[in-house]
DNA sequence: ATCATTCATTGGATCGATTCAAACATACAC
DNA sequence: GTGTATGTTTGAATCGATCCAATGAATGAT
């Protein structure tokens, strides 16, 4: 059946509208951006034609051209799109990055993918004034992708480090994960295992501190360092501290502390490198009848809200993460180019999951 | 630092790298999107010019206009943006939404704005190629602003049915709201409250029935309807069940409670229309030193996570929120305009936030 | 009657790319 | 030397708006 009207496809533009409302399509565009400057009988004949004709206002996709900006700004990760309102750390970071653009009015635009090509042409092609990104794995490539847009972007949490140049906010990871440490130590404990965040795209299992060294990841060897520097302080052999690299996932954490306790020598306490590792690690505790913190105390990085919860609640190292997220957006809008690395410092919060040594 | 380059503004487009690489803008298009089409000499030498004018490659802003498809689906709300992720039944929503948005390879555009008159121009010019309309509060208005726009979009969990033509994708309230009531009164329950979402824009506080069928919000009214048809059934006067208003957060369901307990007769069961309700409404009996589900039982809705693990863990009604996220991006990019409306069926869940009556 | 002032409207230029029919080479066959 | 096939490159047209200098019309002042 041939349609007798167009059936086919029928974009009305200004231009269409204006045509015929008999007005010029300058006259047209005021009608919509700036109507008080346009006479109020010519205005409501436009508007009428714009009903009529079925015209849903200003295309923003010309307008932006025209405009140059887009007033969104795009946050990226090379996880799966989900990962933003699935992981706890990310989503409250996201919370507070959106609290700051709702502040100024920006949109956010998600730019993601599962796989690296499609992330490249997302990224290429994500309609932003500028780029957040999560460095979580592969993060060195999602920089350099965001540098080649030449749009101003920041990277929140940085791993790779190979480049002063980039402008981050991280935290400083060395003193928080002294700071845990510490607290351990003055606890009594001795006996320690520390449960790594990826060093590098290399699957999970044992690993030794010379590897750790070689990080590609600075913000997993930085925690270490930390670690370690603490330990050696008080004159504890972290040659003997057994590492374990985990994918922040369960699996892994699972495998991890399946390893740790088969040894000869157990710890009492376990420097978890993020609340997720150690979340998992309260569960395969909690399921091997080991009491936390009576048996063995642990201490996460991050400070999400679920540590708050957990049973028992976490002893961790609380990130500013409101303020990164408040720092990055405002980094992004104003873009004065001012801007390179900031660290920021952070905080032990004592919870339930740490006591004095069983020894 | 000051800049090497030109410090003012340096906007460098493609037709600049063609008039210095000495060919025609048309050449220069292809070797970024066609590569393979122009002669190995060429494609080298535009690239030099464009990596030496630092060009960041062809700019979104003019593939859009010409494209015409942005890839991208907006979900607008009417709360803050940092709702979508710090609402439990948001956050779900998202990440089954963000799933099917992958699968597909479509990016996502969140829209929302504290005050209306910014909501109306953020989703006139949000670029998208359809919008998700999150229907909480103020849903009408939101759901006719994004029609206005003529662009594809579907309303979930649509609360004003004043318009049938709207594309909507919902769950069954009065059935869901039957269940719950009914499994209360299994257990022996006679007396009733019922912890109401917002009916209308106009604060907390008690309500009745006759009220309630006004709403403005039909989901509201229909869970109401579902509870007392079912109550109804077993012989109890409804019109003696104390209804309270609540804007879904903390403040409003303490203050529901504290009316409802100050009451000669108190209630042995709750109804409460989200589990948000029922979370609080579990919070404030606690600090009242009554048990769950000892003193009171409570019923929940939606189906959340967080209800999984509450103490006690929350029986509710669960929506198939993975599946309406699902349908609805399908909807959006399909847009084969078959789509109408679509009402999905839900379950009891029964945790142990409900038991016997005491009485 | 002339000039200045204000207000409304016009139409051309522009934003930064993509697309496509036509022009141009070059090679090969007859 | 003409004709056909193949592979590259060109340049004008298009996408849908906004902006702005110029024009026109109406009012008021001199």
């Amino acid at each position: 059946m041939a349609p007798l009207t167009s059936a086919k496809t029928r974009p009305v533009r200004l231009a269409d509208i204006a045509k015929a409302a008999g007005v010029s399509h300058g006259t047209a565009s005021n009608v919509f951006a700036r109507p008080e400057i346009v006479r109020e009988e010519v205005r409501d004949r436009v508007k009428a034609a714009a009903e009529a004709m079925g015209y849903g206002g200003p295309d923003p996709k010309g307008r932006l051209l025209r405009a140059g900006k887009v007033n969104a700004i795009g946050v990226a990760t090379a996880e799966p799109l989900s990962y933003f309102f699935e992981d706890p750390f990310a989503r409250v970071m996201m919370a507070s990055i959106s609290q700051a653009c709702d502040a100024t009015g920006a949109g956010i635009s998600l730019v993601s993918a599962a796989n690296s090509e499609q992330l490249a042409w997302n990224i290429q092609s994500a309609l932003v004034d500028g780029f957040i990104v999560f460095c979580v794995e592969g993060g060195s490539k999602l920089v350099e992708l965001a540098r080649d847009r030449k749009l101003p972007f920041v990277a929140l949490d940085l791993d790779s480090d190979d480049d002063e140049a980039v402008a981050a906010i991280g935290v400083d990871n060395i003193a928080g994960a002294s700071l845990a440490a510490r607290h351990l130590t003055e606890l009594g404990h001795r006996r320690f295992a520390v449960l790594a965040l990826p060093y590098a795209d290399s699957g999970f299992g044992p690993t030794t501190q010379e590897q750790m060294e070689k990080a590609l990841y600075s913000g997993t060897r930085d925690r270490l360092r930390g670690y370690f520097a603490e330990l050696s302080r008080v004159d504890i052999d972290v040659s003997r501290v057994p590492i374990y690299e985990t994918e922040n996932n369960e699996e892994s954490v699972w495998a991890g502390l399946d390893h740790i306790f088969a040894a000869a020598e157990t710890p009492t306490a376990i420097l978890a490198m993020s609340d997720r590792i150690a979340l998992h690690a309260l569960d395969w505790l909690r399921q091997h009848d080991m009491t936390v913190p009576g048996d063995v105390s642990i201490v996460g990085f991050d400070g999400v809200p679920e540590g708050a919860v957990s049973k028992p609640p976490l002893t961790t190292i609380v990130q500013p993460i409101a303020e990164m997220g408040r720092l990055a957006v405002k980094a992004i809008l104003e873009n004065d180019g001012s801007f390179s690395r900031q660290l920021l410092p952070v905080d032990l919060v004592v919870r339930a999951s740490s006591g004095p040594s069983p020894a």
